[in-house]
DNA sequence: CAACTGACAAAGTTGAGATATTGACATTTG
DNA sequence: CAAATGTCAATATCTCAACTTTGTCAGTTG
């Protein structure tokens, strides 16, 4: 019974993205992504090799679309002070994490369960985003306005040192009234390293 | 029925930590504990109000006796160099975090799940182990070996800058190979902001 | 013959009744 | 009378059978 628009992987990620913003990452099962896609639920496993591949396929397309790409846009900048472009890449992060916590509730859900569950996927993702942050660092160093040193482990330090602000073992404590206060002096103490 | 030797919340807490570390946190009951010392589960209300504050308590004591109280002795060192001492502090609080995670299992269990339960509890062991630690830089800044600032919010900065190696929502990610080489550039990057 | 179906086994989840635990308190005991 | 008991209602956890979901694969279809 082949359809003369066969399915494909991006068609069936959309609509996994759908079902699970309805029902959470708890309560959807294939079966009601194929219903959803009025195909049967064998067909999904042409496409994924297990509901944990596709569960991961669809967090990587929204940490890319939702994280990674609008941060590369001020990762990108080449002018002004690289001190200012880090703070608002950092502030843009966690602003991101903030506001998908509250506003796309399910998919965070989705991302914070598999963060647990795919350390390869999330290792790659925070590779990327380390990669940002050390074009950033690199311009700073190459301009004088940062001490010369390792970029890359300088980077690196950078993202671990604000774990506590953007990964979501913390969401809860994001809404504490300290939040901003403790991300200023972790800030003042990591530029200080940089200057 | 009154015993000659009047019950006590030590006794209490002793036979909770010995009957937690054989249950474990999700196993024990009050009962269990009842029964460890011959006594009605009533009679544990007496003495704590609920099953969440004997837990609690007993955590609280065990994170004084195990981590706190340690680190103390080395934080009340009033000689040598103030960024060994801070690193040693550092390196002895994740050592501790990494051994109980492995050696005292159910009992790091219990400070797990406390850690999502009992905030204000957590949040004032925390601000304890800051205060250790805003003793090492304020003789660091004293002695010249940092640069003057304001000691507490350093401090508080040092902590939150390395939750990734001694919260224990990162447990399993203790067992890298790349951990050690992850808090050598976080706390490269800290050591230049003091300096 | 590529794309899909649907029947199937194995594994996992749900719900309802049985059992255990929590926490309050009137009563007992030395 | 302070300390502890043991009963009770409410809440939570366990058990196990019915059901659902996952993942496979031989078979169907355009």
């Amino acid at each position: 019974m082949a359809n003369e628009t066969p399915l494909t992987k991006e068609a069936i990620l959309d609509a996994a993205e759908q079902v699970l913003r309805r029902y959470g990452p708890d309560k959807t099962s294939v079966t009601d992504i194929a219903k959803f896609l009025q195909v049967s639920h064998g067909t999904l496993y042409r496409h994924f090799a297990s509901k944990a591949a596709l569960r991961e396929t669809v967090t990587e397309r929204w940490l890319d679309k939702c994280v990674s790409e609008p941060l590369e846009g001020i990762a990108a900048a080449t002018d002004g002070s690289a001190a200012v472009q880090l703070r608002s890449w950092l502030e843009a992060l966690i602003q991101k994490k903030r506001l998908y916590a509250l506003e796309d509730a399910e998919m965070f859900a989705m991302y914070s369960a598999v963060t647990l569950e795919a350390v390869d996927l999330i290792a790659a993702h925070i590779d990327h985003l380390v990669k940002q942050i050390a074009v950033i660092v690199e311009r700073g160093m190459h301009s004088g306005e940062f001490k010369p040193g390792e970029a890359d482990a300088m980077a690196r330090a950078i993202f671990l040192a604000t774990t506590k602000f953007h990964h979501p073992a913390f969401v809860r404590e994001w809404s504490s009234k300290d939040i901003d206060q403790d991300f200023d002096a972790v800030w003042s103490l990591l530029l200080a390293g940089l200057q």
